[in-house]
DNA sequence: TTGAGTAATATGTCTATACATAATGGCGCC
DNA sequence: GGCGCCATTATGTATAGACATATTACTCAA
């Protein structure tokens, strides 16, 4: 067997050695000092192998108290959270959109209060409908906040979804994934029956303590997001 | 204002500047040689940095080229697949479950196809429903392949999901999200209306070139997993 | 026995330097 | 002008050494 060079084939023959219950779970492993002289190696790059392992969760580390193997490998899923647009070309497809609706008005309190609106705040309301190869394929309900918009909205060749990661920063966000029935105004845009599974992600974000914006996106039924582990 | 210090000085010092637009989406930033010649720093301490927004997909970097704000910002979401009775706990919920089902079967084409099985391969198929505070919260519908399980299945006390993460390697592994009108088991056995919209799981690893599982979660209406961005 | 204080230790980070690698831009040749 | 080769350049990685920091383990005193 050729030693590890990089720090990457270090990270390999460590997972291969946890993989092969060689350190079980809840075990110590050596420290970077010993595995760097195993290795032939500095220890510097003995660390950025565990650290990547500690980052993916399959490491714990603890200053003075050492490195071991995680009990529970938490696993970590990332996805990435793209444009609509590309989402869909991605896929082959071509892309298209529909702006159903602009208003100003004031938002359901339920998202008044998840974004930490003042009461009666007035927020911009868009609803577009996004199609791959001509068919329905997201429905999304955007609310608005005018203050924090550097410029004018998008002419009609951008979708407000593209604009704002464009153009907008944020600095905090969460998102959450979840299934719903289609309501009456979902079913009628994206063309299915009331009721049908429609796979939903919701997303808010702020710049500092303004809300930016707060977003629904009802995907077509059919619609799977996936990842590598 | 004070020089930043340590890499995640500069870090943040980096991304105060995207933010507010000195350097723009798609313009090449600074050299990490003149970076560090600005903050005073080795040239390692700002490739730190940098290379922690480029993994978090704020630059892009290529060799020789240099690095430049992303245009499209690919925000990264990570989602934490945990053990299902963490999940439950982290929720401040008591966790119980149930082995429904046990037996030794072929898979549906669909699944023996997908996870590269020879035709006729026979994979034990579990059963599970999961409780939060004793109501249903998950259904688990598991193909497994007995061939790479090192010990003896787990008694009572440990639900399969549980012992799997702990005790089962893999090197690969997918993961999808999508939504789902309940059908006639899952609606029984979670006991909501046939139709209901489900949140589901389904993920399939592999062991090299060995399938090891495939596993279909159906959440009980309501669920949302949540991430911060 | 318990607690406070302290020494030991493993990881975390920074520095300076060096070489590797990928990709670009320009140069020269045809 | 077009094409291929090569020097240049910015990032990627490795190194040895140093100091910082968190945390444990130990010692000693009340």
């Amino acid at each position: 067997m050729t030693a590890p060079q990089g720090w990457e084939d270090i990270r390999a023959e460590v997972l291969r050695r946890i993989e092969r219950r060689d350190w079980a779970p809840g075990a110590v492993i050596p420290t970077e000092a010993e595995l760097a002289a195993e290795f032939g190696c500095a220890r510097a790059t003995v660390n950025r192998a565990l650290s990547e392992l500690a980052r993916a969760g399959v490491l714990e580390r603890r200053r003075r108290a050492g490195t071991r193997v995680a009990t529970h490998p938490v696993r970590k899923a990332t996805l990435d959270i793209s444009v609509i647009r590309l989402e869909v070309e991605g896929r082959g497809q071509s892309y298209s959109f529909r702006l159903l609706g602009r208003s100003e008005a004031e938002p359901p309190p339920v998202i008044a209060s998840h974004l930490g609106l003042a009461e009666g705040a007035q927020l911009l309301h868009l609803t577009t409908l996004h199609f791959a190869d001509g068919q329905p394929f997201l429905y999304e309900d955007r609310w608005l906040n005018p203050d924090v918009l550097p410029e004018d909205l998008p002419g009609p060749e951008l979708s407000v979804n593209e604009w704002l990661v464009k153009t907008v920063a944020y600095t905090a966000g969460e998102i959450s994934f979840s299934a719903a029935s289609a309501g009456t105004e979902e079913a009628r845009r994206l063309a299915v029956p009331e009721g049908a599974a429609l796979f939903v992600i919701e997303r808010a974000t702020w710049l500092g303590a303004a809300p930016v914006t707060w977003v629904r996106l009802s995907y077509a039924p059919g619609y799977r997001l996936r990842t590598a582990v």
